[in-house]
DNA sequence: GCCCAGGATCACC
DNA sequence: GGTGATCCTGGG
C-alpha cells in the first residue's frame, strides 16, 4: 500500500479491494450517508472526513500525511490483508468473501461505538442512524467540514448530564436510562481504552456489566472498536445461517465457543462475511432505508 | 387497530 | 442455569 498528497487530500493505492457501501451500511458504522456519486461523508474520531473509491485507489479529504498515518489508516484497517486472513475458509465463509471482496472491519472511536450499539438494541439501521444524528445535533460539539459545520458525536459528560426525558426525545425509548448510566460510568472512570489490550472474555466480561449491554452489543463494540477480531455478534440473522447451515444452535457462550471452532482468531471478521453470504445479493439489513 | 422485528433486563423457576 | 414477558417505534 501507498499514498500522495493531492489537492488537500490523500490517494491511497493498493489497499486491495476497497468497497465503500459495505463498509458503511452493514451496521457497524451509522454516521457515513451516501452521496449521489456513490461516495461517502460523515464525522469520525472528530474529524470530517469525505471518501470515495475508483477502481484502484481510494481518496480521503480533507487529509494530510499526518491524519492518514496517525488517524485513517488505522481506521480503516489498512493494514490487515484480508485476503489471507484464514487458511482453509469453509463453503460459506467463501461465499461471503466472494460476495463482499471489499468489506473492512473499521476501528471506532470506543464510546460512540458503546452508545450507539446499546441503541441499536431491538432496533433497525434506519431507525438507529436518525437517533444518532439527533444526539449528534443536540449534543455534539461543533467542527468546521469543508461545506459548512458537522457534528461529532457527544462526550461521555454530556450524555451523563442530559435528562433522561431529552434522551428518551430523541427517539431512544427505553434506552434512554441505559444511555444516560452508561455515560455517568465512562465519566466516572470505566476505561475502553485497557479494554484493547485485555483478553477477549475479561473485555467482554466488563462490557457486560454496563446497562444496555448483553452479549450481542458487547460483542460488537469488541469487534468495531476494540480491536477483537474475534468477538463474533450473533444477532437473529447469524444465529438463524448457524443454525441453517452448520445445524447449530446453543447458547449465547456456546455460539463464541463455536464461532471460535470454525473460524479461529478471525471470527468477527468472518462474521461480517458471513451475513453477505446469507443474505444474498440483497441489499444490507436495513428494511426502512437509511 | 393489530401484529411484527429487533436485544437487554428482570422476575421467576 | 434457563425461560418468558416486557420495553419503544416504524412499517406492513
Amino acid at each position: 500500500m501507498y499514498y500522495r498528497e493531492e489537492d488537500g487530500g490523500i490517494r491511497v493505492s493498493g489497499t486491495g479491494p476497497v468497497d465503500l457501501c459495505s463498509i458503511f451500511e452493514n451496521g457497524q458504522c451509522f454516521r457515513f450517508e451516501k452521496e449521489p456519486d456513490g461516495s461517502y461523508s460523515g464525522v469520525a474520531l472528530r474529524r470530517f472526513l469525505h471518501v470515495s473509491a475508483g477502481s484502484d485507489s481510494l481518496f480521503l479529504y480533507p487529509c494530510s500525511k499526518e491524519d492518514f498515518e496517525k488517524v485513517w489508516r488505522s481506521y480503516f484497517d489498512f493494514d490487515t490483508d484480508y485476503a489471507h486472513l484464514f487458511e482453509s475458509p469453509d463453503d460459506l465463509l467463501t461465499e461471503g468473501m466472494r460476495r463482499a471482496p471489499g468489506l473492512r472491519v473499521l476501528r471506532q472511536e470506543p464510546f460512540e461505538t458503546l452508545i450507539s450499539f446499546i441503541i441499536s438494541a431491538n432496533n433497525n439501521i434506519g431507525r438507529i442512524r436518525g437517533i444518532i444524528r439527533r444526539l449528534c445535533d443536540r449534543y455534539g460539539d461543533v467542527i468546521e467540514g469543508p461545506c459548512g459545520i458537522c457534528r461529532c458525536f457527544p462526550e461521555p459528560e454530556v450524555l451523563a448530564d442530559a435528562s433522561v426525558e431529552d434522551l428518551t426525545s430523541a427517539g431512544t425509548g427505553y434506552r434512554a436510562p441505559y444511555i444516560k448510566e452508561t455515560a455517568e460510568a465512562v465519566r466516572s472512570g470505566f476505561s475502553l481504552e485497557s479494554l484493547k489490550t485485555m483478553d477477549y472474555r475479561e473485555a467482554k466480561e466488563k462490557l457486560l456489566r454496563l446497562k444496555g449491554v448483553g452479549p450481542k452489543v458487547a460483542d460488537c463494540i469488541l469487534l468495531f472498536s476494540l480491536g477483537h477480531r474475534r468477538a463474533f455478534p450473533a444477532d437473529v440473522w447469524i444465529k438463524r445461517v448457524l443454525k441453517e447451515h452448520y445445524g447449530f444452535t446453543g447458547s449465547d457462550r456456546a455460539t463464541e465457543d463455536f464461532a471460535y471452532s470454525l473460524f479461529g482468531d478471525a471470527a468477527g471478521i468472518a462474521q461480517q462475511y458471513i451475513f453477505y453470504a446469507a443474505r444474498g445479493g440483497e441489499n444490507t439489513g436495513d428494511k426502512n432505508g437509511a
